[in-house]
RNA sequence: GGAGAGGUGGCGGAGUCCGGUUGAACGUGCCUGACUCGAAAUCAGGUGAAGGCGCAAGCCUUCCGUGGGUUCGAAUCCCACCCUCUCCGCCA
């Protein structure tokens, strides 16, 4: 179902660097050593010498375009048969001339744009430094339970209440898809409406995203790297992608957009459903929901002045923390190390619930992530504002967060409000969308 | 899926048959100034984006759905593609 689609065209591609090229130069030893500690190998000179190329030909286009112009301008008024000839042969070696330093030019982008790929956003400077392992702990939220009875993981649970079946998921699509059922169903919807409602209140407008989007749209948001390990599906045949996150889809509404920047910030939730490979994460965290193809999400979205993002992206994880503590379940707020940043964040915090039937005792999960990716995204999406003050054109600032990715939700729900009885209660935040106070016992 | 119409600046809308002083008439919106106690109305001027050079003022280049082609020269001619709208059919 997926595979690639043959689009590997050498075409000239559309000049979409993630960072601004003009910086490259002033801010060179900066990005190598960024790059450095993000663990990703760039020759940031070459990508400078590049640069100038372009810079150079660009100006030479230039001149040489204007040659042209006033060429053609001179061709206008009545000329002898002799002196039409004349020009008429000055005109065509113009345009070879023209041509020459177009390809010249197509080449010098071509090179740089290949370059400037690899770069990837600038790191906040209280970012740790390190790994995924090299997370910082900002606070702990809430205490573990102590279970005065033996708890059981999700799978068990689900399996008890027969409210996921992952043999079917596996025999109709394969490993990793599963088919909620019974009140499971009943509590996905309830997650997406519980989450929806909160962040409406915030000033959110909700809107349900296409699954699949453009090709140059995915690449534009830079959501993961295109190459083997790719955790986007392809839809054969087509241009078109299976999203990863409505993060693709709402980022893709302002895209060449240039917004008024008394609309700002503008604050966009997105319900989709969310489609991963998980290339390269076989036997890791494998088992039950916490890593699956498919998943339900409510995804917030968000675009501002670049000197307000680093508040929005406070106030996104505290929206996140308000859904956590309405669920009544324990977690903590991390800050991501550099190396186990993605390529378009700036700085990102994840929150990890508490989940007690992981690994032998109970631990922390991922259960979301806020990014703030700076101009990074807006960059490549041309995604712009008009400030009022000097009326220029400039780029916006780019965050995102999730309000509710179901399965993984779904896994401390069930793990934490587990009775000895076998049944689930369901959290009183969560009971009017579901219509039911309990699941079980049975 | 069949038939037709069309894609031009913030918006509306000329120009395309007969290629050249058209970055683009005209209207409207917006900004500035004049008038006014203010406002409206009226008058005058200004008002797109991207990129290059420059300390700056500024100068220059490119852009009329997208990509090619013809030509000394294309919004205007040719080819391909994309999208939108209307009608018919089909369908959740």
């Amino acid at each position: 179902m997926s595979g690639w689609t043959g689009c590997e065209s050498t075409a000239v591609l559309p000049f979409r660097p993630m960072l601004d090229p003009r910086v490259l130069a002033d801010r060179r030893d900066e990005i190598a050593s960024n790059c450095q500690r993000r663990g990703v190998t760039v020759d940031v000179d070459a990508a400078v010498a590049a640069h100038e190329r372009v810079t150079v030909q660009q100006t030479a286009l230039n001149d040489q375009n204007r040659a042209r112009n006033e060429h053609q301008k001179s061709g206008r008024k009545q000329l002898s048969p002799e002196e039409r000839e004349a020009h008429v042969a000055e005109g065509r070696r113009l345009k070879e001339s023209v041509g020459e330093i177009e390809g010249q030019l197509a080449d010098a982008q071509a090179e740089l744009n290949r370059l400037m790929a690899a770069i990837p956003n600038f790191a906040h400077p209280d970012s740790p430094v390190g790994g995924e392992k090299d997370f910082r702990v900002l606070r702990t939220v809430g205490e573990p339970r102590r279970f005065d009875f033996a708890p059981l993981d999700h799978l068990a649970i689900a399996e008890r209440l027969d409210l996921v079946d992952f043999e079917s998921g596996a025999k109709v699509s394969g490993p990793k898809f599963y088919y909620l059922k019974n009140e499971a169903v009943l509590l996905d919807m309830a997650l997406q409406r519980y989450a929806l409602d909160i962040v409406t209140a915030e000033g959110f407008t909700p809107f349900i995203t296409p699954d699949l989007a453009r090709r140059d749209i995915v690449d534009a948001m830079a959501f993961s790297p295109r190459d083997a390990a790719t955790q986007i599906y392809s839809v054969a045949d087509s241009e078109l992608d299976l999203i990863g996150t409505a993060e693709i889809t709402l980022g893709g509404l302002y895209q060449d957009e240039i917004v008024d920047e008394s609309e700002l910030p503008i604050r966009l939730a997105g319900v989709s459903h969310c489609y991963r490979t998980e290339a390269g994460s076989a036997g890791r965290e494998s088992k039950g929901l916490y890593r699956v193809h498919q998943f339900s999400k409510v995804e917030m979205f968000v675009l501002t002045r670049p000197e307000d993002s680093a508040a929005m992206h406070d106030e996104i994880l505290a929206i996140e923390e308000k859904i956590f503590q309405g669920l009544e379940i324990p977690y903590r707020v991390i800050d991501i190390a550099i190396g186990d940043l993605g390529a378009p964040a700036y700085r990102k915090f994840d929150i990890e619930a508490w989940m007690p039937g992981r690994g032998e005792n109970g631990d922390y999960g991922e259960v979301t992530s806020a990014s703030n990716c700076t101009d990074f995204q807006a960059r490549r999406l041309r995604a712009r504002f008009r400030r009022a003050e000097t009326r220029k054109n400039e780029l916006l600032h780019t965050l995102n967060g999730t309000a509710v990715a179901v399965t993984r939700t779904l896994i401390p729900v069930l793990e934490n409000h587990q009775d000895s009885d076998g049944s689930i209660a369901i959290p009183k935040a969560l009971q009017p969308y579901m219509g039911l106070e309990r699941i079980g016992p049975r």
